[in-house]
DNA sequence: GGATTCTTTCCACTGAGTGAGAAATAACCA
DNA sequence: TGGTTATTTCTCACTCAGTGGAAAGAATCC
């Protein structure tokens, strides 16, 4: 049961948007009324007009996230103008490694992966397109956090930090040392801090001065993690990704911060 | 200016979302009011309740589509179910082949791009993930179209075709003939007809009676076109990804079309 | 086959949303 | 720079769209 009174129509359109999650994909109408706290009648009409409007699916009594609203969501600037221009430079880090490639950006505090490549030759990871992994438990969220300013680590720290497993390191101390050397040598590692038996490697993207939009990092099998191989290939596509970011815009007439700003701004 | 006088709130909340397309990514509050018909003040004021709900992105006077919306997007079955199952499958068509890889379901009369892999190695192509092109232009477009029913096609060919370039085929007779030797050989060519320059070779992804979910398909300039070597690999991935969805739907105990329903009702 | 649970429909009430207009900014131009 | 125009933001009385309790209709279970 959510926040049920909830002033204006928009709010409730998108509590039922949020009653959705990736153990949640699909709900009847009384799991909608539940997790929402709607009444069973009210959400069953507006959970009709959404599927009106392609924003959820239907099938029988069971209702999912629209492949209209999925159609719309690409349209947002993570996706249409941010990973479509990256994707390529992911690609030939799959292909040079064959591990796990991520890109990723930090939004409200997590690291919100914008793009996942798994192949059959990658390790599994809890990862996907979408999802959201703590900042510091993993290769891009280190890479993000490296570069944030004091104000934010220090409200950053202020909240209990998770620890997915026995290696997850969640002291302040260590962690702010671990982050002073992402800074000075420009790339973040964890070993087996999210999942266990995998090790991830990662750089920050740069686009604009401040903090980076967003990191690409390389997952894979503990023992195959190799920094000296793998960081030149993760700074190659790190910088060939902000010099197309770059173009782009420029093209576009529009200064980078113009339009990547959430990230910035949070 | 679209309808503007539609009934229900969620329907404005979907008219707003609407006015965004490709073209248009970040709106005003004026552009806004003018693409949907509804009055300046009453846009400004849903607008402003969406940017609350993370279902639009703000900044400055511009509004684009919400990093929020894009996220819950990503739960809807097209990619949390079948992307997702279908990416390691991609990416070896990419690493063999270095074209375009194109992954694509049924959904309005249209091929709707579920995935696409470009890399260096590949040619442009205007396709994107969350974009549509015509059933008859495309690769991945004719082998979903020549397995669907009568019905189906007569209707299709009752509306005009578009003719993106000059070896555009828009004749029923001809391209009717086309769909009986995609029926017979399993898999689908073009040649120029979206792209100049451009061709392509796809094969249907079944994964129940009726006709196929999805399309599997590789793009690449006309001189590299080759279905001796090309159909075989996407053969062995349409066969692998109908597996792999059978197999991840069997263990959540439902069956397939229960949850990919949207492209074989439509 | 009766009990239980969930979905769907109904309808009188009411307050949330509406939108014209005005005020406040911002952008433009000479 | 100052005057003009375009756009964004705010306000408020009116009203109709949305509300939700209740009851009917389907499934489902034991």
């Amino acid at each position: 049961m959510a926040d049920a009174a909830t002033g204006s129509m928009v709010a409730r359109v998108a509590l039922i948007l949020r009653a959705f999650d990736e153990d949640h994909d699909s709900l009847t109408v009384s799991e909608l009324a539940s997790r929402t706290g709607l009444p069973v009648g009210t959400a069953h009409r507006i959970a009709g007009d959404m599927v009106a409007e392609r924003l959820l699916d239907r099938n029988g009594t069971r209702y999912s996230i629209g492949t209209g609203l999925w159609e719309q969501g690409e349209l947002a600037a993570v996706s249409l103008r941010f990973r479509e221009i990256a994707l390529p430079f992911l690609l030939s880090l799959y292909e040079a490694s064959g591990e796990n490639v991520h890109l990723a950006i930090l939004d409200e505090g997590e690291a919100l992966y914008a793009m996942r490549l798994v192949g059959h030759r990658s390790v599994p990871t809890i990862s996907r397109m979408g999802g959201r992994l703590p900042l510091h438990t993993t290769g891009v969220g280190k890479a993000l956090l490296a570069f944030q300013d004091e104000e934010f680590l220090r409200d950053f720290f202020s909240r209990p930090l998770e620890r997915p497993t026995v290696h997850s390191r969640v002291d302040e101390g260590s962690l702010r040392a671990e982050l002073e050397a992402v800074r000075r040598h420009g790339f973040s590692v964890t070993n087996q801090e999210m999942t266990l038996g995998n090790a991830s490697i990662a750089v920050p993207i740069f686009v604009a001065d401040g903090p980076p939009y967003a990191a690409v990092g390389l997952v894979s099998h503990l023992t195959r993690a190799d920094t000296r191989r793998v960081v030149p290939m993760l700074k190659d596509a790190a910088s060939g990704i902000s010099e197309a970011l770059g173009v782009s815009l420029d093209g576009g007439r529009r200064r980078w911060r113009d339009v990547f700003h959430t990230a910035i701004q949070r």
